[in-house]
DNA sequence: GTTCAAGTAGAACGAACGTTTTACCAAGGA
DNA sequence: TCCTTGGTAAAACGTTCGTTCTACTTGAAC
């Protein structure tokens, strides 16, 4: 079990649920992908479940560091940075709107999808309030992040424009404390 | 081939999807919910993808119905109207958000189903946008209600006033002209 | 030098799937 | 009366799927 080996085939795992969703790609095709025997492939994910579940809990490492990592310290800095990094996600990673969201709606039956679903977004909501100053608005935060995410499939960059100006209207329209 | 037929059989695929997903539900689980023989099924949908695709044009002709149709002439509180219909969409028909982007996420290869998808929000963004007097704004405009639907099932009846608070930041932060 | 963990290649298996087909029934119009 | 239309029930077909298993290779540690 080596830790080379698990982080190439959750790689391999995640870019192709990414690119193909979680209905179509069978075993062989994500063993192909992950660049493993099907022995392996088993051995580090049991099931194909478990290799969705992988695949989720590595993007959610991979997100949550890069949209929260390293943000300037002030407020209005830090809420700018945050969504010109989501754009940059959406740009580099996710054409699709969100993985989580995506996988939750392919199969809503499963207990094990919905909790991390929550994780995640309760996780990135709870920091990002945090780091934004705007702790007391996490609803409409997470609005706009949602609203950006998932309408950037439609409207690409006039959808992060369009979330600047709403996060620039909730900072303005704020009552003053 | 009867109208009757059709509409019973395309409503319990749509239940069916909203239930299950896209992934998960066989064919014979489908025309189960059809209430219909296997033939029968056939006739009117000759494989699983036209099912998929019949059920989303269904339900888009009852998403718009729903939002759009008798709305006040007052462009404020049409806004403030669509807000509401989503919720109420959302509360009673939708509780795993938007099944467009579900059926695109479940199977992101599909054109059929890119097309319905830009079909299906490009107009409601245009009606919804001459509705609510707010044309110059669809971008923004989409992305609360994309937002909306999103963090419905995150947040619920907090997505809706945050949506509302939004709305209102949006109307009162916009240039007169 | 042997052992052992970690890997490859790919055959095999039973179940489930999407689809087609066969056989039959009921009602209405020419 | 017969034939068409719209329907039911369910067997059958060929494929594909997720999973397991067998047989073999390699590299490093003791």
């Amino acid at each position: 079990m080596s830790d080379s080996t698990k982080t190439a085939i959750v790689t391999g795992l995640e870019q192709t649920f990414v690119r193909q969703g979680f209905a179509k790609p069978g075993v062989d095709e994500l063993r192909a992908a992950a660049g493993v025997s099907l022995r392996t492939l088993y051995k580090y994910y049991p099931s194909r479940d478990a290799m969705i579940l992988g695949a989720l809990e590595h993007r959610h490492g991979r997100y949550v560091e890069r949209l929260l990592d390293g943000l300037p310290a002030d407020p209005k800095e830090a809420l700018d940075a945050v969504l010109e990094r989501v754009a940059g996600w959406m740009r580099e990673e996710a054409g699709h709107g969100c993985l989580f969201h995506g996988a939750v709606a392919a199969m809503p039956e499963s207990d094990a999808l919905r909790e991390l679903l929550e994780r995640h977004k309760g996780e990135i909501a709870r920091r990002m309030a945090a780091a934004v100053g705007l702790s007391g608005n996490e609803a409409e935060l997470t609005l706009i992040l949602e609203g950006l995410t998932q309408s950037w499939a439609l409207n690409g960059e006039d959808a992060l424009r369009a979330a600047k100006r709403l996060a620039g209207c909730l900072v303005a329209c704020e009552p003053k404390s």
